[in-house]
RNA sequence: CGCGGGAUAGAGCAGCCAGGUAGCUCGUCAGGCUCAUAACCUGAAGGUCAGAGGUUCAAAUCCUCUUCCCGCAACCA
């Protein structure tokens, strides 16, 4: 049987200023789907990148008086060093302004251009001189924008209306198209409107660091129409038929809900006028608040996420984005609740079971792993939580429900710990070191196969649980730990933090 | 009447689509255990499920209205 394959995408992000939270919680997320679909034995092709062109990179750059690419390759790196930090297994990093980028964008132009979807037409609108930029009658109203005046400018237009009904039809036959569902719906409502066509070309004399139009060298590509194309550019949409035709469509865009209507509208149309297949599932997450809403002045501890990295570690960082953000919502992101999260799940009730059980095989067993004889009630009460397990998590994860997938295998570590703590080895080994034998090798199973599921979200950290019970490379199957195997030592696998004492209300 | 989502114990969430004793984690209180990272286990307190009305033998769950919060309303990534 063919494996399965899987193709994921973060957004490429923007280089206009540093990366922060919101680019590395979408990337984190990317990560641990990609690893566990790999955990599933599913080939797996996992792209990121950057959007280099457009107005505001134009204007960053100037404004820090660098060209516009070595703008960009001066922030690059940053991006690259972050994800390494972070722990990123990605397969290919692209930028747009890369050769194969530009050329893979020309060619599409070109294509669309001749098969009669871009024509070129005079756009007309508000326009703010202090923004050099043309604004929506909203922002208008808003009054936020000074200098604001009617301008009229030739363009270039992609006729995305001439896809509206098919892509309204679209999405009705494909649930699983536009997750989570109220988002499907938000573009459902948006589509009930007439779609205008999109203004696809920016005239050089206005902004010119972007991709020059094919068929008329005096306008560059609007940073939409050329930014959305890297998701087919990466697997060999021009020059690789065959990589292209192994990996498209997509089975999963990761966006911010911001940037829902570029993908699921313009990306949408565009794929429909190429006459390519649109990716199975755009998944807009939400955003990431850090801590109320004015936190500046009683505490003074405004936190950069990125912060704790430093602080705490990589992999408790991860855990806790993956564990707390629920579903499409937005959540909240205090020392606080990090704090909470680490110690009573990773502390407490994850790192704490390898201890007592490792100690304990120490004391009775001289450090090897004992033999399981027969179960009794109890114990196969354990292995059979424990042997649901990798379905259930799998199927939460092909949901897109990583919080309760995670949730689902904290459940088995704490009825774990409740099990050893019923069962109490340390008086049974008094009498019958059978018994004892049998509870903590049923223990430790239990434990093997929560570390082997709760990999893709903290690699490191469970290899150590693993490399300790002589089980690197096991799968989530009961019974592949390995009798008389000699454990190895290690150290508390997360310390308990202390819980400073000096936040007061919030 | 623009479209849509939400309001469930001190906190964060599940349950609603397929009505039938209100559940999980954290926190609090009281015990227990002592193998373990002052950890773990047991038990308890705490909710008129935003409000009002309706359907039903039965509503957190279905319908209507009200209040409050939030998202979207396109050419800026």
């Amino acid at each position: 049987m063919k494996n399965k394959k899987f193709y994921v995408t973060t957004p490429i992000y923007y280089v206009n200023d540093k990366p922060h939270i919101g680019h590395a919680y979408t990337t984190i997320l990317a990560d641990v789907l990609a690893r566990y679909h790999q955990m599933a034995q599913e080939e797996v092709f996992f792209l990121t990148g950057l959007d280099e062109h457009g107005q505001k990179v134009q204007q960053a750059a100037q404004k820090r008086e660098m060209s516009y690419q070595a703008h960009c390759d001066d922030l690059a790196p940053r991006f690259i060093q972050l994800w390494e930090k972070l722990g990123i297994r990605y397969d290919d990093f692209i930028r747009t302004t890369q050769e194969r980028h530009i050329k893979t964008v020309q060619h599409i132009l070109q294509k669309v251009y001749e098969a009669g979807d871009i024509y070129q037409d005079e756009y007309e609108g508000w326009y703010s001189v202090a923004e050099e930029r043309f604004i929506t009658e909203t922002e208008k109203d808003s009054g936020q924008f000074r200098d604001v005046k009617i301008l009229k400018e030739r363009n270039w237009f992609f006729k995305m209306s001439e896809y509206q009904d098919k892509l309204v039809d679209y999405i009705y036959e494909h649930p699983e198209f536009i997750q989570p569902e109220h988002r499907r719906n938000e573009i459902l409502g948006f589509l009930k409107q007439p779609l205008g066509d999109l203004c696809i070309s920016r005239p050089k004399s206005r902004m010119d660091w972007g991709i020059e139009l094919p068929f008329d060298k005096e306008y560059v590509t609007y940073v939409w129409f050329d930014a959305l194309i890297n998701y087919i550019t990466a697997p060999g949409y021009l020059d690789d038929p065959k990589k292209f035709k192994k990996w498209w469509p997509a089975d999963v865009h990761l966006i911010g809900k911001d940037i829902l209507t570029t993908h699921c509208v313009y990306w949408s149309t565009m794929l429909l006028s190429l006459k390519l297949p649109l990716p199975k599932t755009i998944f807009a997450h939400g955003w990431w608040l850090v801590g109320e809403t004015k936190m500046s002045k009683s505490l003074g501890n405004v936190i950069n996420p990125l912060d704790l990295i430093d602080q705490y570690g990589v992999e408790p960082v991860r855990y806790y984005l993956m564990r707390e953000m629920v579903l499409g919502q937005d959540a909240q992101f205090t020392l606080e609740s990090f704090i909470k999260r680490f110690n009573s799940d990773l502390a407490n009730d994850f790192g704490n079971l390898l201890n007592r059980v490792s100690g304990l095989v120490g004391k009775y067993f001289d450090g090897c792993i004992p033999d399981q004889s027969h179960l009794m009630q109890a114990d196969l009460d354990i292995r059979k939580q424990a042997m649901a397990l990798e379905e259930k998590v799998r199927d939460y994860v092909n949901h897109f429900h990583i919080n309760e997938a995670i949730e689902e295998i904290l459940e088995l570590v704490r009825a774990t710990n409740k099990y050893v703590e019923h069962q109490a080895p340390w008086k049974v080994a008094k009498e019958s070191l059978n018994s004892a034998g049998r509870i903590l090798y049923t223990a430790m199973e239990a434990l093997r196969i929560s570390a082997v599921l709760l990999s893709p979200v903290m690699p490191q950290k469970t290899h150590i649980v693993l490399d300790v019970l002589g089980a690197v490379g096991s799968t989530p199957k009961w019974g592949e730990l390995k009798i008389n195997t000699k454990l190895k030592t290690h150290e508390a696998l997360f310390p308990r933090l202390e819980v400073k004492s000096n936040e007061k209300g919030t």
